[in-house]
RNA sequence: GCCCGAGUAGCUCAACGGCCAGAGCACCGCUCUUGUAAAGCGGGGGUUGUGGGUUCGAUUCCCACCUCGGGCUCCA
C-alpha cells in the first residue's frame, strides 16, 4: 500500500496510508484532535473530515471554539432545525438557514398560511434534541441537476436557489458542482457544506425566537417564517451568551429611561415620539451645552432655521424627488404647499446663498442643533435609537476644493476629540466610495473628493476599512462607528462630501482671482441624533452616568430629622458651586435613602450627622466604591470639581 | 408597511369564561428619630389600550384599530 505525505500547520510532514480522509488523520494525531475535530483545511480549502486527503496537502484541522468552527457547528445547527420542522410540520417547505453572528436560522413555508408560535419552538428544540442524541452523519453528494430536482421537487425555493435566482453562498451551486448533505433516510438538504461529522457534536443551541422574513429580502415576495436560534462549542459558552444577552438587556435605554425617570413615549403622543422628563432633560441640556462650547471654540457659527418649508425649498434640495416617502405628508396652506423639514442642509445652504461670499469667508462652518422630522415606517421604530423627530448636531462647511484634505483632517481630530469627552475611545473608521450605478458629479471630483478622505485619515495614521459603493449618490463619506462598554458597535459620526447641493442651490464664492467659483459641501453629524446618542450613552454607562452629566450629581442625607437643615445648607452651597445637588428629608431610615440615592445611581450620596457638624465633614458614599468618613466639605468640593471638571467616567474614590 | 407576540394601578406582575380584578414596590397620612442598600401601621389609587362582537355573564373567546417588543424591509 502507497502513502501520502502531507504537511501539518506546525511545519511537520505526516505520513499516512492512501486514502486517508481527515477523520483518519485525526484519528492518527489522537487527543483533542481525535475526538474534537469538525473539519479539514486542505490547501485553504474547508472539507468534510470524512473526505479524502491527497499526496502533498497541507491541511490543518478545526476545532469547536475557533471562529471557523463555531460558524460549521451553527450552520450544521440550522440543518438539524430544518429537519426537525420538517418532521414536525407535515407540508412545509424550506428555503437558506446560514449561520450568523452568534448563531443561525432558517426559513420556512409552512402549508396553508400556518405561522410559527414561541410555543412551538420549545417542541422543536425537543426534536431537535432528539436528533442529536442520534448522531446522525452528514452525508456528503454530488449530484446533477436532474437529481436535485428530483430531491427537491418539492421545495421550490431550493429550486429557485439551483437556478441562481437566489444567490446563496451557504448553499448554491459552487461553479458547476451541486451538492448535498444527507442526515437520515428522508432529510437531505442542498448545501455546500462543510459540516461537522455527526449531529453529535450540536449538543450546544438554543431556538431564540420566530420572526417573518421576505423572501430573498424582497418586500414583494412571499413572507417566510424564521427561526433564529444560537449555538456554542461548548455549555458554558452558550451560559455565557445567554448572560451577555441579559446584561445588554439590563442595559437597554428604554428601560432605564422609564426606571430612572428620564423620558417616555406616552402613546398618547404618537409612535416614534419622545417627551424629555426633568432628569433626562438635564441631562441632554449638558450634553447641548457642551457640544455649543466646542463648537464655538471650534471655529462654527451658529444658525437657527425652523422646522417647516415650503415645498419648493425640497425641490431645489432634491429631498422630493428621492426621498418623499420618508418625509412627512404636506400640508396645504394659504400661500403653498409646506413640509416638515427631513435635514438642515437646504436651509443651511439658503443662508450660504444669501449675499456674496468670498473666499475669504471659507471654510463656513455652520452649525445647528437642528430638529428633523421623518417618517420612519411604524415597524422600524426602536426606543430613542430610531425615532421620528429628532435633534441632529448638524453642520455644513463650505470649502474651497483646494482645502478639502485640510478641513477634512482638522473635523476628524474635532470629531474624536468630543466622542472621548463622552467615554468613547475605541473607533472604527469607513469610507464609502462611489456607487457606479447611482451617483451625481464627474468621475474627477469624485476621486477628487475620496483622495481627501483617505489622506486625512492617512494623516492621522487611522485604519480604515473601504466600502466600496456604499456612498450617498451626492458623495463619498466617513462613517465613524464606537465601541460601547461592552463591546457593541453604534455608527454615530458621518463627515460626507457633497457635489450635488452647491449645484442644486447655485451656490458660489468669489475666489482670490475674481471668478466665482463652487464650493464643496461637507455635511458633517458627529453625535448624529442627539435623541439616539442619548441613548448609546445610557446603554454604555449603564444608567450610571458620568458625574458631569448625572442628572443629580450630589444627594445629601441627614441622619435624623434635626439634621435636615444642615443638609439643605450644604445643598445651598454645592448648587452655589455649580453643582447639581439635592436632599431627602430624614421621614424613612438613612438606611432607606441611602438605597434610594444608589437606585437612583447618584454619584456621590453625603451623610451629615453630629460629628460632621461639629467638624464641619461630611460622610462620602460613591457609586461603586466605600463610604468615606469625615472628609471636609471643602476637601469633598475639590474632588467633585476633578470629577466634574475631567469628565471622570466613574465617581473618584479615595 | 409585512410576520409573530404582548398590552391589567405610576412600576413589576397575579387572577379556569363566574362573587366587589389582587400583591409587592411607589405615592399620601400617622407613628418611629435613625451613621451608610428596604422601620411599623393605615389610606387613596383601575372604564383591564380603544371600539365593536359572541355569551345569562368577558381581564379571559372573536374582529378591527392604537401602542409596544422581536424580526424582515427601509434608513437622505
Amino acid at each position: 500500500m502507497s502513502n501520502i505525505s502531507v504537511v501539518l500547520p506546525d511545519g511537520s510532514q505526516r505520513e499516512l496510508p492512501t486514502g486517508t480522509t481527515g477523520a483518519g488523520l485525526a484519528e492518527s494525531l489522537g487527543g483533542r484532535a481525535a475526538r474534537e475535530a469538525l473539519i479539514a483545511v486542505v490547501d485553504g480549502n474547508q472539507l468534510d473530515l470524512d473526505r479524502e486527503l491527497f499526496d502533498g496537502a497541507s491541511v490543518s484541522l478545526v476545532f469547536p471554539g475557533s471562529d471557523d468552527g463555531l460558524e460549521v457547528i451553527r450552520h450544521s445547527a440550522a440543518h438539524v432545525l430544518a429537519q426537525a420542522v420538517l418532521d414536525l410540520y407535515p407540508g412545509a417547505t424550506f428555503s437558506i438557514g446560514p449561520p450568523i453572528e452568534d448563531g443561525f436560522y432558517y426559513d420556512f413555508d409552512l402549508s396553508g398560511g400556518q405561522t410559527f408560535s414561541d410555543d412551538d419552538l420549545g417542541r422543536i428544540e425537543q426534536r431537535m434534541r432528539e436528533i442529536v442524541n442520534q448522531k446522525q452523519p452528514f452525508i456528503r453528494a454530488e449530484v446533477d441537476r436532474a437529481e436535485a430536482d428530483e430531491l427537491f421537487k418539492n421545495h421550490p425555493y431550493k429550486i429557485e436557489v439551483l437556478d441562481g435566482e437566489a444567490d446563496d453562498p451557504t448553499s448554491g451551486p459552487d461553479g458547476s458542482v451541486i451538492t448535498t448533505y444527507r442526515n437520515t433516510d428522508t432529510f437531505v438538504d442542498l448545501c455546500r457544506g462543510p459540516h461537522v461529522p455527526h449531529t453529535g457534536r450540536l449538543g450546544h443551541f438554543k431556538l431564540m425566537r420566530v420572526a417573518g422574513a421576505y423572501w430573498r429580502g424582497d418586500e414583494n415576495r412571499q413572507m417566510l417564517q424564521r427561526i433564529y436560534g444560537t449555538a456554542w462549542a461548548s455549555k458554558k459558552d452558550l451560559k455565557e451568551h445567554l448572560h451577555r444577552l441579559d446584561e445588554a438587556a439590563k442595559r437597554d435605554h428604554r428601560k432605564l429611561a422609564n426606571e430612572l425617570d428620564l423620558l417616555s413615549f406616552p402613546s398618547k403622543l404618537g409612535g416614534g415620539l419622545a417627551v424629555w422628563h426633568p432628569k433626562g432633560a438635564i441631562v441632554r441640556k449638558v450634553m447641548e451645552d457642551y457640544s455649543r462650547d466646542r463648537h464655538e471654540n471650534g471655529g462654527y457659527e451658529f444658525v437657527y432655521t425652523p422646522h417647516l418649508a415650503n415645498a419648493n425649498l425640497f425641490e431645489t434640495s432634491g429631498h422630493l424627488d428621492f426621498y418623499a416617502d420618508g418625509m412627512y405628508p404636506p400640508m396645504e396652506m394659504d400661500n403653498g404647499t409646506y413640509y416638515m423639514k427631513p435635514m438642515n442642509c437646504p436651509m443651511h445652504c439658503l443662508i450660504f446663498g444669501h449675499g456674496q461670499r468670498s473666499y475669504k469667508e471659507l471654510p463656513l462652518r455652520l452649525f445647528e442643533l437642528g430638529t428633523v422630522y421623518r417618517y420612519e415606517r411604524s415597524g422600524t421604530l426602536h426606543g430613542l435609537m430610531r425615532i421620528r423627530g429628532f435633534t441632529q448636531d448638524d453642520s455644513h462647511i463650505y470649502v474651497a476644493e483646494e482645502h478639502l484634505a485640510d478641513e477634512i483632517t482638522g473635523l476628524l481630530d474635532f470629531v474624536m476629540s468630543v466622542l472621548r469627552a463622552f467615554g468613547f475611545d475605541d473607533f472604527v473608521f469607513n469610507l464609502s466610495t462611489k456607487d457606479p450605478e447611482k451617483y451625481v458629479g464627474t468621475d474627477d471630483v469624485w476621486e477628487y473628493a475620496t483622495h481627501c478622505l483617505r489622506e486625512a485619515l492617512d494623516r492621522h495614521g487611522l485604519e480604515y476599512e473601504v466600502k466600496e459603493g456604499d456612498a450617498a449618490f451626492y458623495g463619498p463619506k466617513i462613517d465613524i462607528d464606537v465601541k460601547d462598554a461592552i463591546g457593541r458597535s453604534w455608527q454615530l459620526s458621518t463627515i460626507q462630501a457633497d457635489f450635488q447641493l452647491p449645484e442644486r442651490f447655485d451656490l458660489g464664492f468669489i475666489g482670490a482671482d475674481g471668478e466665482r467659483h463652487r464650493p464643496i459641501m461637507l455635511h458633517r453629524a458627529l453625535l448624529g441624533s442627539i435623541e439616539r446618542f442619548f441613548g448609546v450613552l445610557v446603554e454604555h454607562y449603564g444608567g450610571a452616568f458620568p458625574t458631569w452629566l448625572s442628572p443629580v450629581q450630589v444627594r445629601v442625607l441627614g441622619v435624623r430629622a434635626d439634621h435636615d437643615a444642615v443638609a439643605q445648607a450644604l445643598v445651598d452651597r454645592l448648587k452655589a458651586a455649580g453643582f447639581r445637588a439635592d436632599m431627602v428629608e430624614a421621614d424613612d431610615p438613612l438606611g432607606a435613602r441611602i438605597r434610594k440615592g444608589k437606585l437612583e445611581k447618584v454619584p456621590y450620596v453625603l451623610v451629615v450627622g453630629d460629628d460632621d457638624i461639629e467638624n464641619g465633614t461630611v460622610g462620602v458614599n460613591p457609586r461603586g466604591g466605600d463610604v468615606d468618613r469625615g472628609v471636609t466639605v471643602d476637601d469633598f468640593i475639590e474632588r467633585l470639581a476633578d470629577d466634574v471638571d475631567n469628565k471622570r467616567t466613574a465617581p473618584v474614590i479615595d
